[in-house]
DNA sequence: GAAGAATAACACCGAATGCTGTTAAATGCA
DNA sequence: TGCATTTAACAGCATTCGGTGTTATTCTTC
């Protein structure tokens, strides 16, 4: 195992997380000598962790949080494959006309598509993401339909009875959305609240496509969320793998895979 | 007239907006002498202020935007009258109880009063309004249940038949309302859209506050808004025309005069 | 085409912010 | 009670960011 010293504040609390995830315990005398930190800064860093929900300080150290062994915090998930997430984000791109009406889901996959966004002229863009909302609130050539509903920190996005009925009230050409496991023909995500509204974003929908990074493909989590062959489309990075991407074409859905963009610098 | 070098970026903006509101019209060399800045920094004040639709720049200068010679933009208004604002959120304060279901409309004055919410637990707070979001998002102890809608960049808030539909499906304690003008028995404001979003709100609330500081009072927007009579209580401070207070008391309203809390430092 | 005006690009400065460690006080545990 | 852990408060440091000016280039207008 490689020196940890020198690591930055987010790579530090990345690797407490997963030091964490797969030891289900750590002790705080034990990374402050990791990373050759004082005791404080550990302090403060499982403090940070554990307002995410991702951990649970206890004396001496901290340990996992069990509902988090899957699905890791926001925060945590934008750190992870941003380079696929940027190609496949490139991608979707050729999926949007100017005029058109799209909704967007909360994940950080789609996200990085809205960052996008901001070229596209007249385009109508309804979320329940408050991140989403963020980026494109600004841009004059943006008509931007947020929907409302019950606030839920945890995922920075809107969620409810009233949330879905919204969603029911409005028509899009597009919904570009993300899942956290893709397998055995079914699209899934761990959090039943989640699963409604993105089901009545599905229904609102003329075309769906579903944006996944190959880390999720062959995963499964706990609620299924929509059978694939609802998607139109499957946009998956090139470093799935291929039997996956097969098992899905066999279902009849179209299936994108794109190249990864070379980094230009580390 | 004083000297304005020095003033900060703010104190200049706010300046050179009252000055073409008046002079309907202003040089960009002239406000360089005047402010003793350079002519790129002018530039990129009336940028911004062009941005935000106060006035409208031209060759060689800037001239002011009809539509808001009454209602300036809202970072405008956020300068404006702050310790009356301060002292009305203050008592309005008295008004919330642990527990309860309020709403908050679009307003800078109702943005003040947001802000103090953070101490009050298990509240729910229903808004329109990004910027109350972006205050009380991060609170656990706040229930925060946000409008959808079509967004309104002008107003940095949701509008429209969803928002309205939205608005009448849920049910509130009391609602926090400010308004741009009052005067006549009743209370003002000159957007459309946004006078249909207060009347849902007013209908959706068990108990109703209006609060206006003094500059509002006797005075008249384009619209009706609704009469004073719908209110439960008006909130001002003490810089207000007796008069005014008295002639709504007439009405029938419950009227609370709020005196300023003198202000620490300067 | 020339002069004035607007913009873009770059660099500078100061303020604000984020991260860390130290110390001291408070708290929890045996 | 005594020790270890945790927390709070403060200070230092580096980095970032906002606001500004300068210069060079492009655009208007006559």
């Amino acid at each position: 195992m490689t020196s940890f010293i020198g690591s930055s504040q987010a790579e530090r609390q990345n690797l407490i997380t997963e030091l964490v995830l797969k030891n289900t315990s750590v002790s705080i005398q034990e990374l402050a000598e990791m990373f050759q930190v004082s005791a404080m800064t550990i302090h403060r860093d499982l403090d940070e962790l554990e307002q995410q929900g991702i951990l649970r300080k206890v004396r001496g150290g901290a340990t996992a949080q069990r509902t988090y062994l899957f699905e890791s915090h926001l925060t945590y998930r934008m750190n992870a494959c941003q380079e696929e997430k940027e190609a496949i984000a490139q991608a979707a791109l050729a999926y949007v006309e100017p005029g058109e009406a799209v909704i967007l889901d909360d994940s950080t996959t789609i996200l990085t598509f809205a960052k996008k966004l901001v070229d596209i002229s007249h385009l109508t863009v309804i979320t329940n993401f408050f991140s989403n909302i963020e980026v494109l609130r600004g841009l004059r050539q943006i008509n931007l339909i947020w929907l409302g509903g019950d606030y839920l920190f945890r995922y920075n996005a809107v969620v409810g009875d009233l949330c879905e009925a919204m969603i029911r009230s409005v028509r899009a050409n597009t919904l570009f959305m993300s899942s956290s496991a893709v397998s055995q023909g079914y699209a899934f995500h761990q959090e039943e609240m989640i699963v409604r509204v993105k089901r009545a974003m599905i229904e609102s929908a003329s075309r769906r496509i579903l944006m996944v990074d190959h880390t999720k493909l062959g995963k499964q989590a706990l609620r299924q969320l929509a059978p694939l062959t609802m998607f139109d489309l499957v946009i998956v990075d090139s470093l799935s793998d291929p039997d996956q991407v097969e098992k899905i074409r066999d279902l009849g859905v179209k299936v994108e895979v794109v190249p990864l963009v070379k980094r230009g610098k580390v």
